[in-house]
DNA sequence: CTGTGTGCAAAGGGTTTGCAAGTAC
DNA sequence: GTACTTGCAAACCCTTTGCACACAG
């Protein structure tokens, strides 16, 4: 518990309880959290509280996120020196069409995109794959 | 106009004048159209009528979503053949974060992510890259 | 003490559902 | 003629905004 007041006021964040609870959701969860995953998980905090907290914990470069196969926003702890410029995401995600659970495998790295057309300038990319994880199969 | 009407009744799909004109829009678009962009587009169109159409021309494979990176759901034709059972849309997208545009670069297919964790099975994947196209660079 | 975070209420979009009238085949 | 499609109304999320009070530093 120390160590999450301990990362939040490196990232200048205050550390408050709705943030420490948001944050130690995310860091123990496996997969990446909905916000209204979180929601349900605490139902004695306020749904605009999280959305506020996910959006600074964003904003620091505490989490990032991720989008599932539906376009769905989940969050998920950075593993890698994120920061406020940018995010480093390059490894795979990965869907389950069954049990609709999200998670990021981060040892599974993929590689960026080449043969890029002239004209267009490459930030960053992001790659989802979809199918049956190993709880499900 | 005739060539459409074709290809509804080939996906065995009733040719009414809503999904002629959607399917020509889409047909026609250079990149992905959102929901609501097709809504601009098209005022004497019902809202709820694209919402339904759309969705039976993904259920039979006429066309795909394409996800943007904030999650916006949009569609694309499909230029492979694409069915009720499986889409397969393994060639680069690119959403620009100047104009919001978001684009199927065909031209650029994307290698199936290897090196899958025991349990996993991959069904589909989806690259996308986030950047500036080459209109706004 | 001061600036930031929190909770509540409300508004704003996007998407879905129900139903009666209209239309393709 | 029949089954499917359309338009309208309404409901139902999800997310954002405004504001007064509470709290971390």
């Amino acid at each position: 518990m120390e160590i999450l007041k301990e990362k939040l006021r490196t990232y200048k964040l205050k550390a408050t309880p709705v943030r420490l609870k948001v944050l130690e959701a995310l860091s123990n969860s496996p997969k990446a959290l909905s916000h209204s995953e979180l929601d349900k998980k605490f139902n004695d905090l306020d749904r605009v509280s999280i959305y506020r907290t996910l959006y600074s914990f964003e904003e620091k470069g505490l989490i990032h996120r991720v989008i599932d196969a539906n376009g769905g926003v989940r969050y998920s702890t950075c593993k890698s020196n994120c920061s406020t410029e940018k995010h480093y995401d390059h490894h795979l995600h990965f869907s389950c069409s069954k049990c609709d659970k999200t998670i990021c495998l981060d040892q599974v790295s993929t590689p960026p995109p080449s043969k890029i057309p002239e004209g267009f300038l490459v930030n960053n990319y992001y790659t989802l794959a979809t199918g049956v994880c190993n709880t499900c199969s």
